[in-house]
DNA sequence: ACAAAAGTGTTTCCTATACACCCATGC
DNA sequence: GCATGGGTGTATAGGAAACACTTTTGT
């Protein structure tokens, strides 16, 4: 989503700024948020010198509130379709992308991306479309497998398929446990 | 080195100011720089609100000015025996030692901090020093040498032993010549 | 019966690592 | 002649990638 938020106030540090203006446009907490590096150059804005600090977030498409993105005037836009944006905006999307593309090679990020039960598949297009290539379906389940944090439940997805496919939950205990463990996640 | 820098100015971007400051510290030029994430808690300083960009940059030790250094009273340390600094910089040290492994990771960041010749022991005992871990000198050199970036020279440097060892020099035309080519490097 | 997606193992290759000896020189 | 650091190759193991067929079920 593309949008451009509000100044920060005195009282919050510009995570919680972040963090209260992705509110206001989505009714959502408690989302994974990453700051990325500051732009500063002097004539970005033509108006008035200002400097911005950009993030960006993990939203699950089908969970944010569509009245609010509408009253500001944020829009949803495929990263194949991104128009041209004001200013600078464009260089921040990229460093976006590029970004988001580390953090999910060495942690499980895309699960924030996801419905809390989600299949196999539904994780591997997310992941292909985070690195923007195509992956072997038995390779794809062979590592996430071997992360061992997922749970594979009893149920099955009939959505997709006449089969139906294994719905799994992301055992975010065990992923603590892991990561406390100075385990470190290659995807 | 430790120091805490000034305000930046109207007319300059936060890289520009951060390029300025280091230059009134060390008189050097064309240092390697970069921005890490901005700190912005509210009580970071007790006396007014402020907003930091702390940057870290690559500088060889044996090339800086020393009176600039001692007329600001900054200093250097070694990691290992770093002080208690001021309000949340051990913080900033901390972020910037983890960011310099991940560049060095996939960069070969480690000439910056280099003279324009050196050997490749120099070289290994620097990766070692930012790693923090021990490598096997064989299988650092193959390593080197497969990404093709270094001349060796028909020089050696006989300071370090009686056999002397070889000098090398960064080729940063075939450097750049890879990386537009779109080569990652792997260290 | 067939179409459509799900699920599952093995082989191959390549990269990463471990490892030990000879060389040249100054003293 | 010996002590010091420099230089070099090979064997092995582990991980990544390539690859194809069977299963289930709705229509």
């Amino acid at each position: 989503m593309v949008f451009n938020g509000w100044l920060f106030e005195k009282t919050e540090t510009l995570d919680q700024a972040a963090i209260r203006v992705l509110y206001h446009l989505t009714g959502l907490h408690n989302i994974y948020m990453e700051q990325l590096i500051v732009f500063s150059e002097v004539d970005r804005d033509p108006g008035d010198r200002t400097i911005s600090v950009p993030y960006y977030a993990l939203i699950n498409i089908a969970e944010h509130n569509t009245e609010l993105i509408e009253q500001y005037s944020a829009q949803w836009f495929n990263l194949s379709e991104l128009p041209d944006l004001i200013f600078d905006h464009n260089d921040m999307v990229l460093q976006a992308i590029k970004r988001l593309q580390y953090k999910a090679s060495i942690q499980p990020i895309g699960f924030e991306l996801l419905p809390a039960k989600f299949t196999m598949r539904h994780l591997q297009k997310l992941y292909e479309a985070i690195m923007r290539e195509g992956m072997d379906k038995r390779n794809f389940t062979k590592k996430i497998n071997a992360l061992d944090i997922l749970v594979k439940l009893n149920e099955k997805d009939m959505e997709s398929s006449k089969k139906g496919s294994f719905l799994y939950k992301f055992d975010q205990e065990k992923y603590l446990e892991k990561v406390s463990n100075g385990l470190v996640f290659k995807l």
